[in-house]
RNA sequence: GCGGUCAUAGCUUAAUGGUAAAGCUCCUGUCUGUGGCACAGGCGAUGGGAGUUCGAUUCUCCUUGAUCGCC
């Protein structure tokens, strides 16, 4: 366990990380998100730049003050984006590579995305808003998030695409640690900054990002790309270079959290993660209970007058039954987004709270 | 009462004298640093009765129902 202090407060670790990417947790409001003890949200770098623009952000005082957020807060760099909107928009991909595709590294040394251009400095990207051109590298990242104002930041990488073979991960992660360093070096402001660790699923470039990461003067770790789907691949993975970095510093995973997979994750060392599958889910109709994962779209919800999960005391369970908001969800009411976005972020906080009791009374 | 039109899946519509197609709905899955999506698979139909024909959902007649017009 640990405390994380930051300027808006201390985050009890380990802990979830909910997705804010555009300032807000989709459908609800920052009183709403509070209520679901939610401790730190996670925002975005490529996002905010685009809509509404950093300046107008810094005009309204930061992101804290836009969003009415008191809370810390972080902001992606955007280096998920150039995965994302690249190689993940070409192939269709997440950024886990699926059970039986190990072999299937398609992806080589010169590789490139089709709508958008990877350069040594940085990423050319085209908008998918209007079309203009935008270019995002470490310098602009940090200069974004430092008018963004969160309290902590992320270095400016490439999130390796999962059907990249090891001579493009190789090539990617000289660029990732270069671009750590400028990120380092542009900073001036006193938000605390996460170096972030590539290297994908081999071995040896994770054990370098880690070594050349963790020399450098960063207050944390970002670990970031494809750490494998199949039980235990993760542990795998993170057991290779965790125990070589800083123990001092928090490690915060990007992008993982599948409530099966938290407890080994927290088991290897990782102190906060963020992850969209309790509020992207919550809007595809699914509540996470301990009967397991419930889709409330089905019909047969309609004829159960009880609440989404038995064992929660989350203000939805309190008031709200599953034929109501099977009924909701059914009628494409907006209303049943929000109920299940505040359940499913109860649901994960109590569930790591639960995590964090075990490790007190030492059985974790 | 007379005349016309129509009847295909839960809904809306295709097609054909030779095994009936699609969209939505419904059912089962997938979704990890978020485009309120998207994708994969599945169940499911020629109103009823007779006739012509090797074979009728298609052509003919009757019947039932819907709909429009006229009185």
């Amino acid at each position: 366990m640990g405390f994380l202090e930051t300027g808006h407060g201390v985050v009890e670790t380990p802990c979830l990380v909910p997705v804010a990417t555009q300032a807000v947790i989709k459908t609800l409001d920052s009183k709403e998100a509070e209520e679901t003890k939610s401790q730190i949200l996670i925002s975005n770098t490529f996002h905010l730049h685009l809509k509404p623009g950093e300046k107008i952000v810094e005009k309204a005082g930061g992101l804290h003050k836009f969003m009415n957020w008191k809370k810390p807060l972080m902001t992606d760099s955007g280096g998920f984006q150039v995965f994302s909107l690249g190689f993940g928009k070409d192939f269709g991909l997440t950024k886990f590579l699926g059970k039986g595709m190990a072999d299937k590294k398609i992806i080589g040394v010169s590789g490139h995305p089709k709508s958008l251009k990877i350069t040594q400095d940085g990423v050319f990207f085209k908008s998918f808003l209007d079309g203009s051109k935008l270019f995002l590298g470490p310098k602009e990242s940090i200069k974004i998030q430092e008018k963004l104002g969160a309290d902590i930041i992320f270095a400016f990488d490439e999130c390796t695409p999962p059907l990249a073979n090891y001579d493009y991960v190789k090539k990617s992660l000289e660029r990732t640690h270069k671009w750590a360093e400028i990120s380092l070096k542009t900073k001036k402001s006193k938000q605390a900054i996460f170096g972030i660790i590539q290297g994908s699923e081999f071995k040896d470039l994770r054990e370098n990002s880690a070594k050349f990461i963790n020399s450098l003067d960063f207050d944390g770790f970002g670990i970031g790309g494809d750490l494998w789907r199949e039980r235990g691949g993760t542990k795998k993975i993170l057991d290779w270079f965790i125990p070589t970095i800083n123990e001092k510093k928090p490690r915060h995973m990007l992008g993982v959290g599948y409530l099966e997979n938290i407890e080994d994750i927290i088991k290897s060392g990782i102190d906060l993660f963020d992850c969209t599958v309790p509020t992207h889910y919550a809007r595809r109709g699914i509540a996470f209970t301990s009967e397991g994962k419930l889709n409330l779209k089905q019909i047969k919800f309609l004829k159960k007058h009880e609440p989404l999960d038995k064992g929660c005391t989350c203000n939805i369970c309190l008031n709200y039954k599953k034929d109501y908001i099977s009924h909701l969800l059914r009628a494409g009411e907006l209303t049943a987004f929000k109920l299940l976005t505040f359940h499913n972020l109860c649901y994960f906080n109590n569930f790591i709270e639960d995590i964090r009791e075990r490790i007190k009374k030492g059985e974790v």
